[in-house]
RNA sequence: CGGGGUGUAGCGUAGUCCGGUCAUCGCGCAUGGUUUGGGACCAUGAGGUCGCAGGUUCGAAUCCUGCCACCCCGACCA
């Protein structure tokens, strides 16, 4: 075989323009990733390189993600990437749901092929094969054996912020890559009914960090057995709606009762002296939703960001002829700059003389940053600056006293309302259907579709087969009503949530 | 893994049917100058195993064979 030469991109052209959503959607987002620097495809096949700006997001979640851990009592821990094969053996649906995904490491030495180049050593066969962990239930409950001995050891509430792999056929970045970047929570607990409780407070604490940080709003919901995490007795999920119309999977915490116990041999005395079974949940969001943050807010123009998570929430472009006047600007500039950082607000001051005001203001605009600042001559005389959101792209010129508290608002004003805008967007693609015919059309409109279901797992697969929508929840505290499943026409007893879905 | 498509400079491309100064153009990059309130302009310049390997031919980006990579559509999935 022949060395593969790689391609290597240094710059973008910035001067093209995206496609449009409404062109093409899913070229339109394949291309802002890209543009936007938030990430590139890579050398290795399904994998992505994740680029500063694009990282400097993803931080920006889990250190929100990480601080609501903590607060619910969890503590952060490592454990390996490798799983050995006879540990994912020992849950039968475990192993059905993540067997035709995994990559596996057979040898532990390469060795010069004679001719030039390296091989495998054939000679350096491990004993037993290593998975490279899809999740890492196995290795976890193989270890929480050794902690677990009496009820005083539990709950146990362990999370780790670690990387996975699944062997995906079709990749597409931050949606579904081989790598991606994850948490995972993992806790054993006493009781079924602390166990369920703690599913759904991890639940929520998703739920609240899509809605008030990603400005996502989300359907909290519990899975059809079919869409069940492999393993699982009970999955929970938090459901977005893209701009397209398609749903996406936003976080998932399952309620794992004694299957992992169980086959790990998990046991506590309890308080009577008797052994028991430890009861286990485990929940996770990945970097999954940072293609969620970029299909549920940005627009043809490129990336609109929620000021939470904006790296970069003000940048200051000065507009100005010769040194001269950039001094008297900067001068300017750094009080301001002064009296926003004192308010937390992140700020940027772009003087660099090798690109045009037009050129920074699209760049910025393409980066998603939430508040522009432009400050030239005309401001200075009249002592004000020229402030632009990105949002509703309006512009408005602004009197420089209390500055600090005028962006402050308006960072809080952004980020209420690009959170308006999805759930106004998710409001009117939300349909009921009561026909087959009825249910088909409203899928081709795009979005949630509330129908009436007879519970089978046989009636979703028909549907899945014939429509390519499937069940994406079943909300919490959902309504009750009588109905007739919309395929089957037997009796239902409440309607629950189909979608297109990525 | 099936079905379709595409590989030419960092990116986007012309040329491929019909083999012969054809390696084209735009963006980007470098240098100098003029510019700067929505992606500036002029001048000069650098940059290419035409995906890879064979074959046919006096001659291959172009024809033939094999291989590789990537993209789109399906099955699978956070």
């Amino acid at each position: 075989m022949l060395p593969t030469i790689y391609k290597h991109r240094t710059k973008i052209n910035m001067s093209k323009a995206l496609p449009t959503r409404a062109d093409n959607y899913s070229q339109w987002y394949q291309d802002l990733v890209v543009k936007a620097d938030l990430a590139e495809n890579s050398a290795v096949r399904g994998c992505m390189v994740i680029k500063p700006y694009g990282y400097a997001i993803w931080e920006k979640m889990q250190a929100i993600l990480d601080k609501m851990f903590k607060d619910t009592g969890h503590s952060n821990a490592y454990f390996p990437l490798f799983i050995p094969k006879s540990f994912f053996a020992k849950e039968a649906s475990h192993v059905e749901g993540f067997a035709k995904e995994c990559a596996v490491v057979t040898h532990y030495r390469l060795k010069n092929d004679g001719k030039g180049g390296i091989m495998v050593d054939p000679d350096a066969k491990l004993e037993e094969e290593l998975i490279v962990r899809p999740t890492s239930e196995t290795i976890i409950w193989n270890t929480y054996r050794g902690w677990i001995e009496s009820y005083r050891d539990l709950p146990l509430l362990i999370n780790q912020w670690a990387n996975v792999v699944r062997w995906e056929m079709r990749t597409r970045l931050f949606l579904r890559t081989a790598e991606f970047l994850w948490q995972e929570g993992h806790t054993a607990h006493a009781t079924a009914e602390e166990a369920i409780e703690e599913t759904r407070r991890m639940l929520d604490v998703y739920s609240e960090f899509a809605e008030k940080t990603l400005a996502i709003p989300v359907l909290k919901g519990v899975k059809t057995a079919n869409e069940r995490f492999a393993g699982a007795l009970d999955t929970y999920c938090i459901e977005a709606l893209m701009q397209d119309g398609k749903a996406l999977q936003a976080g998932t915490s399952h309620f794992l009762g004694q299957n992992f116990a169980k086959a790990f041999d998990v046991q506590f005395t309890n308080r009577e002296g008797k052994k028991e079974f430890v009861w286990a949940t485990s929940w996770g969001v990945s970097t999954r939703l940072m293609g969620a943050l970029i299909m549920a807010h940005s627009d043809d123009q490129g990336l609109v960001l929620p000021p939470k998570l904006a790296p970069t929430q003000v940048v200051i472009v000065p507009i100005y002829k010769g040194d001269d006047q950039l001094k008297l600007i900067t001068a300017t500039v750094d009080k301001i700059i002064t009296e926003l950082k004192a308010k937390n607000i992140s700020v940027k001051y772009d003087d660099r003389d090798t690109h045009k005001p037009g050129w920074k203001f699209s760049e910025y605009e393409l980066k998603g940053i939430p508040v522009r600042i432009a400050i030239g001559p005309r401001d200075l005389e009249n002592g004000t600056v020229e402030v632009a959101r990105r949002d509703t792209k309006e512009k408005s010129v602004m009197q420089l006293t209390d500055l600090s508290i005028k962006i402050e608002h308006l960072l809080e004003q952004i980020q209420d309302n690009i959170y308006r805008r999805a759930s106004d967007f998710r409001e009117t693609h939300t349909f009921k259907a009561d026909s087959y015919d009825e249910f088909k059309a409203k899928l081709d409109e795009g979005g949630f579709v509330m129908a009436h279901w007879d519970g089978t797992t046989e009636t979703e697969l028909k549907i899945k087969d014939e429509t390519k929508a499937t069940i994406r929840c079943i909300p919490i505290n959902n309504k009750q009503e009588s109905g007739k499943c919309i395929y089957t026409g037997n009796p239902s007893t409440q309607r629950v949530v189909f979608a297109r879905s990525y």
